[in-house]
DNA sequence: TATTATACTTACATAAAGTTAGTTACATTA
DNA sequence: TAATGTAACTAACTTTATGTAAGTATAATA
């Protein structure tokens, strides 16, 4: 009817995926090797429990991530990119250098003044 | 305390920003030049006004979008990315060939099985 | 049996997003 | 002059997502 630009629907599937908070930088964590939930929690500061369970399940579901269950003491679990989730490194890389180039860091991580 | 990889606060900047619902899709439409609102919203389809008014004031408070206003009747506005906008282009495109390799859309938009 | 550690769950509070309706400003039309 | 129409919002309310704190499951060990 009205004329509008064909928005690609992958790509609206993917920003779907990266569009929500947390995503980004938990991809980006795992982009160095399969991590333990501890370590994927620790290295995101903010980042609570419940959200990173949701996420992890989200992009096991999404094929982004395997879940690897090694029956130790305590069980082991490790999360790892599958090739689909690794070739993320493209999209992460290009968001690095928009950032490198754009964000200013004058002020401290958390301004007082807001 | 503990090692945790260095997360580039940039980089988590970066995904504050493009990490929130709509917003990759927004600076996707604005790519194709300065649009006015409803313009924006026609090419979004689930979009709703109050969240593109707020995206769009995120968007110019980062210096990513730029406002003018034009006292036509009725008066016209139009939204247009600044350079640091427009260079977002290199992330977009990123997230585009990311999605055409690995997005598969046998599905129809809203799957109703789920 | 009690303790410890990891990887979750659950319950509840707050913040963000969705939905619908209304407002503002101005020119055109009746 | 009053009614109408349009673009760009804004307000009120509901629903969903996220934040926060505490609790659970499992298995080896003390």
């Amino acid at each position: 009817m009205t004329h509008r630009i064909d928005m690609c629907p992958r790509f609206e599937s993917a920003f779907e995926i990266l569009g929500k908070r947390w995503t980004g930088l938990i991809i980006r964590v795992m982009l160095s090797g399969p991590q333990r939930f501890k370590d994927i929690a620790k290295n995101i500061p903010h980042l609570s429990d419940r959200v990173l369970t949701g996420r992890l399940k989200e992009l096991e579901a999404d094929g982004i991530v395997i879940r690897h269950v090694y029956p130790e003491t305590p069980v082991r679990i490790e999360y790892e990119l599958t090739e689909k989730g690794r070739d993320l490194k493209h999209v992460m890389d290009a968001v690095q250098a928009w950032a490198s180039d754009w964000i200013e860091m004058d002020e401290p991580e958390e301004p007082k003044g807001k």
